[in-house]
RNA sequence: GGUGGGUUGGCCGAGAGGCGAGGCAACGGACUGCAAAUCCGUGUACACGGGUUCAAAUCCCGUACCCACCUCCA
């Protein structure tokens, strides 16, 4: 079976037909770097991290972009409210979304481009929309440049509107618009705006607009053509009808698949910053594992909806922590797979993995492979290839638990190996005790240890013990 | 007004005409000195009303409620 992805374009899955055979360029829309990032913001970097190490099993060379969009009017205006310049306020807040996407092991892009670094590619492209006959610059001296919708037919094909049907702008000012619906390519600069957010151009200094930095940089680093796009549902409109538009007015073909995640909600309701700071990823961090908060958002599939409780966290870190016992339980045997993972992978994972990433079906097969691994310790058979599959399948979801990128766990190898020696030591006590069959003076040693954070479990081999 | 999506058992969450995905919780059993972990077993869920069909959670018609987007948004 090939693999197939929901293309939003067509509201289809169909198959995924690279235009390069063995090679998939892929342009992920990133985040605006305006704030913190909460459990929302970073699902779009999960799901396609996923894709991403998907189509690498799949034996695709992944060529993946994602932007970082550091300029724009929230940008200003927080850098304003908090009397910070907006390139300070965007800085500190790419680095805590770094932080937040190492913490949840997704991967480093390809290549990172940010907006400012674009605006000569932006230019360029916006000369040759004028040129073409697509833009025009306004004319009411504001020196904002707009894509003029009416000047390209299949303008909302990707989102099927029909422009007569759509609301128009709410901003009022409707500047040196033609129509309502134009959208801006290139804003003139305002007397109110620092120097430094403001760009020399054929118009007079600047900023660009918010969709053309995508068009530029996907066209610079992917080609006029290429694999997929993707983002957050909310961008289908106008974001991404405008790229498109953009895009091929220019006389680029641009992507050939479009995906988009849904939303993770809370109360019912889009995850906003006004709900506070309890979702912001270091916080989630607090009450769960990276590890864990990620298998929660790779167990449901990228284009569900998610209500997001703390409650269904804690459960998915059980499920999680019953996969992980399994391979302590089987004691790591079996290395981490090598080589081609097809080989490895059950088939049942792969059918669903190829369904559009069908995350949930392949999380089934995983615990149906563990309980499998377990039932065959419990017989004391080998389990090496349930092992091997496991980590092969956990590797593909980026939640494999013996990754290096989930860091060391903060205990120190020589204070474990001091703490072994005194539990070790009890632990002699213990099990003189229970051969003594002296169970209330065996059950107190477990439970001082116990209190003092030491889980002990006894096993066919002696007693184990964990934090 | 337009466009798209949703409503599944105590909870989370898949599926898309016939065989109960999976996880969490609960209950019973095995194992254990007792636990923990693990294994085995236990459920007649698909918003509502009609219809099609030998068979509907799944298809069709209608209704209700919820959410998102309509030029700031993951």
């Amino acid at each position: 079976m090939p693999l197939r992805l929901h293309d939003t374009a067509t509201r289809e899955v169909r198959d995924f037909v690279p235009l390069r055979p063995g090679h998939a360029g892929i342009y992920l829309c990133g985040l605006t770097v305006q704030s913190a990032p909460h459990v929302g913001h970073v699902r779009s970097g999960v799901c396609f991290d996923v894709l991403r190490r998907w189509l690498g099993v799949r034996g695709h060379t992944v060529t993946f972009i994602r932007n970082v969009t550091d300029i724009d009017d929230k940008i200003l205006a927080k850098g304003a409210e908090q009397d910070l310049e907006w390139w300070a306020l965007t800085a500190v807040n790419k680095r805590l979304l770094d932080e937040a996407y190492a913490l949840l092991n997704v991967l480093p892009p390809t290549y990172e481009p940010a907006a400012t670094g674009h605006v000569p590619e932006m230019l360029e492209l916006i000369g040759l929309l004028i040129e073409r006959g697509h833009a025009y610059p306004a004319t009411d001296g504001s020196g904002d440049v707009y894509f003029d919708v009416a000047s390209w037919p299949s303008y909302g094909e990707l989102t099927r509107q029909r422009v007569e049907d759509m609301e128009a702008a709410e901003d009022a000012d409707p500047r040196g618009k033609r129509d309502p619906r134009d959208f801006a390519l290139w804003k003139g600069a305002k007397a109110s705006e620092p120097r430094t957010a403001s760009w020399p151009s054929p118009w007079g200094r600047g900023r660009p607009g918010w969709h053309i930095e995508c068009s530029a940089m996907a066209g610079k680093y992917l080609g006029d053509a290429f694999d997929i796009h993707g983002g957050g549902v909310d961008l289908r409109f106008p974001h991404h009808e405008n790229e498109q538009a953009q895009s091929r007015a220019a006389g680029q073909d641009f992507a050939s698949y479009w995906m988009h995640n849904a939303w993770i909600t809370t109360s019912g309701e889009k995850m906003s910053k006004s709900l506070g700071n309890s979702l912001l990823v270091p916080n989630v961090l607090e009450r769960v594992r990276g590890v864990e908060l990620r298998y929660y958002l790779v167990a449901s599939h990228y284009r569900s909806h998610v209500e997001f409780s703390f409650e269904a966290l804690e459960e998915a870190a059980a499920a999680y922590r019953r996969i992980e016992g399994f391979l302590e339980r089987a004691d790591r045997g079996g290395a981490a797979a090598t080589g081609d993972l097809l080989e490895v992978l059950p088939a049942a994972f792969v059918d669903a993995m190829d369904d559009d990433l069908g995350t949930p079906a392949a999380v089934a097969v995983l615990h149906d492979t563990v309980r499998e691994g377990n039932r065959r310790l419990d017989a004391g058979d080998d389990v090496a290839a349930q092992v091997t599959a496991v980590r092969a399948m956990l590797g593909v979801l980026g939640v494999d638990p013996d990754d290096p990128a989930w860091g060391s766990t903060g205990t120190d190898d020589h204070l474990v190996g001091v703490v072994d020696a005194l539990v070790r030591g009890l632990l002699d006590e213990r099990a003189q005790a229970r051969a003594d069959k002296d169970w209330a003076r065996a059950d107190e040693i477990r439970d001082r240890l116990k209190a003092a954070g030491v889980e002990i479990t006894d096993t066919p081999d002696g007693p184990t013990w964990s934090t």
